[in-house]
Parts: structure tokens; C-alpha cells; sequence
DNA sequence: TTCAATACATACCAACTAGTCTGTTTAATT
DNA sequence: AATTAAACAGACTAGTTGGTATGTATTGAA
């Protein structure tokens, strides 16, 4: 009964989300999502109740895929699980990949709502910082595989090292967004992956 | 002529900034500037035309304190010159010392602005880019010093390894914000100081 | 074919927005 | 003491904001 609205909502979505990258989240009016993408004021509140509850749906659904390409990669590098370095390496180069040959900057809707926390609710904050944590937890895994067969060349905190992939993530976003030109997501990646690469050594089995 | 406005024009910048990193450009009114800094609209606008300036204002000044701290480094570890490495070395723990110890995570004007860019004019933002690039070119400096006396182990570019401190310090306060603790950004310092630790070995002098 | 729930349209509103305008206070100068 | 420019105070405005109220169109089910 009734037609189906989920075209709208996933447009609502979409170009929201490409005018937040733009405005930021307070800077973005609902008057000019309707612009945007066509649709009048009724079938924006038909389909979320306030503004809030359309930054809440937009970073679930963002998250949902961030941890989805973070599964994902997991899933491809399995077969690398004999060599827990190998595997790791070839995670980061997953995504190095991925973002190769990006022309725009890519933006982060995590960094969006993290500099104009105030606008959105605990709930949503909490959203961010828990994918942040999965995101620790999986490379806390990773790093810790690896470290059944190596040592560190120089001692590191591993929660720390975990974090360092989003803290690279984010910080190639702000900066390729700043300078306005392609991004630099993969190269910087890359500088990671060389991180890992030349920190790690094989134990010496001691026979 | 007339009393001193330079306390008041100091007063709407410190507060200023202090929102903007609450509630981003957009989130922030001119009337929260107001409450919190007690002063009155008149005031304001005495001192700057637009709520554009402002925003010009407080870039230029957080700019300007940030490439000092840049070159206060530089002329601290300046003693160093002989050995092009462990000046690069120190230079970043210099940065991880001011950081070490912030109980609160630090907020980056660059990435408030980079954020919701549609907010500010083309020369506020070419502020930010040309800041960064001034920082590019002051590690590219630093790094070439140390590829006098220094090869790599793994092929690198310059400009990209150039700009990964930047990355790291922007990474590290979004990510430092983002899960509400403590700020990060000195450990994540560190990994940068071990990346180039282990990137550079001595040049085998062949005789 | 009627029904009823979903999906949308549009006029409207109170609160807030950046910015203006007119006037007043302050304090060094003459 | 009078002058003058700088520094500020506060009422006002035109436009925008998120959100609402009420009505209409669409569509499958009975």
C-alpha cells in the first residue's frame, strides 16, 4: 500500500551526504537538500523526523560500509594467514588499491561530525568512535599475529601502532581536501605499509 | 584616542576559536560569540565587518603561530646539522614533546575549515593550503639533507614522505577528538619518528 | 471499487541569523 | 574644559532556519 518511498530516502541520503562534504552538517540547510535532490519539505520529514535523525541515518549507513570494506579486505587476505606480515601488508595494500586513482579528495563524514561535535547527539558521536574501536580492534588482531613470528625493531605500544591506520586514513583525507588536488589517501598508505614492512623481523629461532 | 580595543579584539578571537572547534564555522553565531565573550553586537562589528573576517582573522593568526612553532623547532635542533638524521629525528620529538601531556584532544583550525570549505572565500583557504605547503617544503628540505648522507630502504617520494607529518598531526587530532580521551597525536608523533628511524641507512662509503 | 496506509505537496510559523543604524562612552590631545 | 576619534551599546530588520499542519496523490489489498 501506498508507493515505495525508498528511492527518495536513498536520494535524500546521497546527496546529503555529497552536500555535508561541501557545507558541513550545520552549514547544510534542509531547504537546500530539497533543491538538491527535487523533493519538498513533506517527503523529507515524511521519511526522517528532524534534521538529527537524518545525520544519525547518514553516518550508520557510512559506518556500515567503512566496516564493511574493512571485512572485506580480512575476507581477501586470508589466504595470506600463514604469514601474519604478508597478511598484513596485503590488508593495507587492499586499500591502497581502493584508493588509487581517486581523482577528488575523498571526504570522511567521521572527521565531518567530529569538528562540529555539538551538533549531534551521543548517540551518533558514540556511533564514530565505536567503529573507530572495531577498526583498532581488527589491526590490534592483525599486529598481534604478526607478532607471534616477529619482533619489533623498536618497541612500540600496539594499540597505538592499531590506531595509526586510522590516524593515516583521516589525516591523508584532511590533507589532500586542504590542497585541493587529487588524493593522496594511497600514497600515504603506502608510507604506512613501508612502516610495518621495516619495523617487523622475523625471530631468530634460538636452537 | 579613544580606549584600547586590543583586549576585546583578542577576547572575540580566543572565544571564537574555541566554538568554531564546538560547533564548527557554520554551528557557530555570532550571538554565542557574544554570551560568551560578554561583549555586544556594536563591538563585533567594530571589529570585524563580516563574520568572513573573522574566520580570516582567526586563520592567519592560528597560521602564523603554527609555522612559528615550525620554525622554533627547526632553530632548536639546528645544532644538529652535522648528522642530517638525527636533526629530522629531533625535530619531530620536539613535536612530541609539546604535545605529550595535553589532557584535552587538540582541535586543527585547518581541518574545522577543510570541512565545510563552501563557508569560507577562496583566499581564507588558499591560507590553509599554502601553510601546508610551507610545511612540505620545510621537511622536503629537512629529508634531502638526510639523502646526502642516507639512502633509503625502500624507494620513496620526497614530496609524499614530505607531507606525511602533516597527515599524521591532522589523522591524530580527528581520531584523538573523535574517541573523546586523551589527545594521541604525541604517540602517533612517535610512529613517525620510528618510520624514519628505520626508512634511512647510512651511506656504505665505498673505498 | 472501495478502503486504508504509505508517500508526498505546500502553505505557514516562531526562532534565529548576520548585519545595520543611531547613539553613547572613553580617553588622549589641544 | 573642550574637542575628537576610537570603542562600544543595544534596538532593529530582512532573510533564513528547522519544523508543523493540513491536505492530496498513489497503490496494493479486501
Amino acid at each position: 500500500m501506498g508507493r515505495d518511498g525508498k528511492p527518495t530516502y536513498d536520494k535524500i541520503l546521497a546527496e546529503s551526504k555529497a552536500l555535508l562534504f561541501e557545507n558541513g552538517f550545520s552549514g547544510t540547510s534542509i531547504d537546500q537538500i530539497l533543491q538538491r535532490t527535487g523533493i519538498t519539505k513533506g517527503a523529507f520529514f515524511y521519511h526522517f523526523k528532524t534534521k538529527s535523525a537524518l545525520a544519525k541515518a547518514l553516518i550508520e549507513e557510512y559506518a556500515k560500509e567503512d566496516i564493511l570494506h574493512m571485512n572485506e579486505a580480512l575476507k581477501k587476505t586470508k589466504y595470506l594467514e600463514g604469514d601474519a606480515l604478508e597478511r598484513l601488508l596485503q590488508f593495507i595494500q587492499e586499500f591502497v588499491d581502493m584508493m588509487s586513482g581517486l581523482s577528488e579528495p575523498y571526504s570522511c563524514l567521521y572527521a565531518t561530525y567530529t569538528y562540529e561535535p555539538s551538533q549531534f547527539d551521543e548517540e551518533t558521536l558514540r556511533h564514530i568512535s565505536e567503529t573507530i574501536l572495531t577498526w583498532r580492534k581488527t589491526m590490534e588482531q592483525l599486529i598481534r599475529d604478526v607478532l607471534q613470528d616477529y619482533d619489533t625493531k623498536i618497541e612500540i605500544d600496539i594499540q597505538s601502532l592499531a590506531d595509526h591506520t586510522v590516524v593515516i586514513f583521516e589525516g591523508a583525507f584532511v590533507v589532500s581536501k586542504a590542497l585541493k588536488g587529487r588524493d593522496l589517501t594511497a600514497d600515504h598508505l603506502k608510507h604506512l605499509k613501508n612502516y610495518f614492512q621495516l619495523l617487523f623481523v622475523r625471530k631468530t629461532t634460538e636452537d
